[in-house]
DNA sequence: GTTGACCTTGAAGTGGGCTCCAAGGTTTAA
DNA sequence: TTAAACCTTGGAGCCCACTTCAAGGTCAAC
């Protein structure tokens, strides 16, 4: 029916709708080299074949994945040359994953953190302490923290 | 010995070095409401109490804590105010908990299926596929997802 | 023929936590 | 006395993935 010039092209506004991103996201993603700039209708406006749609879920995968844009792209440059991405792909993963296991570590711990310093201060029915000193059970826990650099009370505030 | 107007007084790279952060970052802190703003030298240098490498040890806690400066301000406030912190401060770390948890969530999925692209990835001998098209274990489980939205070959990729 | 929804561009703004810079003044050690 | 190493200030820059804006052009419906 549209059979001329484009099958089915995509203005801008409606890939956006049907990926769920923003208009200005996708002429971002183009600026940033993650979408081919794409043929244009007489008047200038862009037009997307359909297949950029499934660009976009890639991009968005890539995303939940923790990739940034720029790896993405990468990965978008080898996905389009026809190589193998298999190599640089893994790489990537597996760089991603070491992170990924530094962080979930780094929270792991921050939130053991947390809890343990929630629960002390729960119930303790602390008086108002001096000001500038931390208060809970027992202030004089943060007396032997500004001394020796250890401190009972508190975990990691210090 | 210094003993007139301040005892042990630190510079600011003094503060700094004591305390393992940037004089940028110390002004920056100052500047943000974290600290308060120091005596001054006649020759309008700052003077820091001892006490303000404390303050800094009680900030750089808090951020190992994944708060952000704004929330330490408020926790320094009432720390300084004489209140009790526990009851803001309670509530600001029960917050921060549930907003760990969906991150420490959210990772763990990303981790797994990482782990998965890169196992599937790995001694899958594909040859060079079409371009623009994702190519492991047997390219035709791309086709598949650009139809039905579901996808068997690579978790969160599409 | 006019309203309103769409499209174009380049540029600037956002947030968070700094870092870096220039252009000066001060202090300290040799 | 002079050089190095510190300090001061305000302001700009950085990263990232956008978003917002201004000032227009285009298109479909009524």
């Amino acid at each position: 029916m549209t059979g001329l010039q484009a099958p089915h092209a995509l203005k801008v506004g409606e890939l956006a709708k049907a990926v769920g991103v923003s208009t200005d996201a996708l002429r971002y993603y183009e600026r940033a080299g993650l979408l081919p700039p794409p043929d244009r209708s007489p008047a200038g406006y862009r037009l997307y074949p359909p297949s950029a749609a499934d660009r976009v879920h890639f991009i968005q995968g890539c995303q939940r994945l923790g990739l940034r844009l720029a790896e993405i792209a990468d990965l978008l440059d080898v996905r389009d040359t026809g190589q193998c991405p298999c190599e640089p792909a893994e790489s990537l993963l597996r760089r991603r994953i070491v992170e990924l296991d530094r962080e979930l570590d780094r929270l792991t711990r921050l939130r053991s953190d947390l809890q343990a310093m929630a629960d002390q201060l729960h119930g303790a029915d602390c008086p108002d302490p001096d000001p500038g000193t931390w208060c809970p059970p027992g202030s004089k826990n943060m007396k032997e923290v500004t001394d020796d650099g250890h401190q009972k009370g508190l975990p990691l505030l210090r």
